[in-house]
DNA sequence: TTATCAGCAAATGTATCCAATGGAAATCTA
DNA sequence: TAGATTTCCATTGGATACATTTGCTGATAA
């Protein structure tokens, strides 16, 4: 049932992770039937699929025009993280609140991966993975739905961003990781929203001193 | 072509009217078949329409099940509210720094009338009138939409609780509207923002304190 | 009485076909 | 030649018909 034989579903699944992961770039477009046939489908569900895609705010659609993969602008991007900035922090809060102690290694042995990779697609995964287990106390509702839509449609230009500042340039983010999971391990909910607000601010900050990552993508 | 000739769009648009004035309510069935009967129209552009209403958060598709009118909890809706508190300020700020002065003699008339009227169908309407044209100089962007939705999903609720406490229960909103309208002319962005949280964070508490509303909705 | 299961009806999911739109090349006009 | 107009075609939007799923109903048995 969750393995959802529903043909449109599959198909947005699978657009999604071809985005995520990069293979399918901002600016993209998405022609129904090529979809269609790639997936021996028709047009309808893939249709279907590019809907699902816009509320995962992956995918635009234009009326008796096409579908593109989202972009966005610098200052677009900017905003999404100081949505974050201000969001994920409650989020962290309300999953501490009721998490799960037994998790603490997986979140230990996270963080260095993390500390120990050299590789962008790993880090970009590993990284996600470590926030995603911070949150997986908090109850799966709006605010949750949110802050994974924010980090869907901004990796694109973090993984641009990750490239370009290289390993060596990830020394504070594995420090902030190191100083969240100790809070967390402390249960000290204060100085873990603090921390965290900090972590995505610093990054805001980074990008922001970046522009050729938008350029870069923007063509 | 904003005159949308595109049924499904011109579909969703009516069904997103008739819930945000209560008529369809949460937790009602939404039948492809009907829907498509009441349009002229084939269940094609009705599914279109769903998909779109998904997007704005007013409806929930189950595959192979059906569509129904989104409904919250007690305790997603003043998650919601959470969320908003901590953003919608960040809105204001953004609309702020772009200000249209000419429109605030609007903003005063609004806050008359609001304080004037006694019906609460207006009520809803004027206060959202009003809030939404203090946002009028933020961009259109990922955080004007979140906050739509937001408004958007917990507007049954906030109706019902505004005709339980009737008229009398609004006079502190109405102060606030007062020193927000009055922070927004001096220009001084960061009253507002403490205005606004504080306006949003009273509500909730308000909401939190009226369990009945959600059960009234909740069957 | 309660649980279970077969079968049926109603609703959703998909395929195929046709209509309508919009952009771009091609043609015409001043 | 520049600009406006027309024509054409690729692509999306919608209608009809059929396939599939779901969940109800009622009969049967423990």
């Amino acid at each position: 049932m969750t393995d959802s034989k529903v043909v449109s579903v599959q198909i947005a699944d699978s657009l999604r992770l071809q985005i995520l992961s990069g293979d399918l770039m901002p600016g993209d477009r998405i022609r129904q039937e090529e979809i269609a046939e790639e997936f021996n489908a028709s047009r309808i569900p893939v249709r279907e699929a590019l809907r699902i895609l816009v509320t995962d705010g992956l995918v635009e659609v234009v009326a008796n025009s096409g579908a593109w993969v989202s972009g966005l602008t610098m200052a677009q991007c900017i905003e999404q993280y100081e949505i974050r900035e201000r969001i994920e922090p409650l989020l962290l809060r309300e999953s501490l609140e009721n998490f799960d102690e037994s998790l603490l290694p997986q979140l230990e042995a996270l963080v260095a991966r993390l500390e120990q990779n050299q590789d962008v697609k790993t880090f970009m995964d590993l990284d996600r993975q470590f926030h995603m287990l911070t949150y997986s106390g908090a109850p799966e509702a709006t605010l949750k739905e949110i802050i994974v839509r924010l980090w869907n449609t901004t990796q694109p230009y973090r993984r641009v961003y990750t490239k370009l500042v290289g390993s060596h340039g990830l020394t504070v983010t594995h420090l902030e990781h190191r100083l969240l999971l100790e809070a967390i391990g402390r249960r000290d909910y204060e100085d873990a929203e603090r921390i965290l607000s900090g972590h995505i601010r610093r990054t805001r900050l980074a990008l922001a001193q970046h522009p050729e990552v938008f350029k870069a993508i923007n063509d």
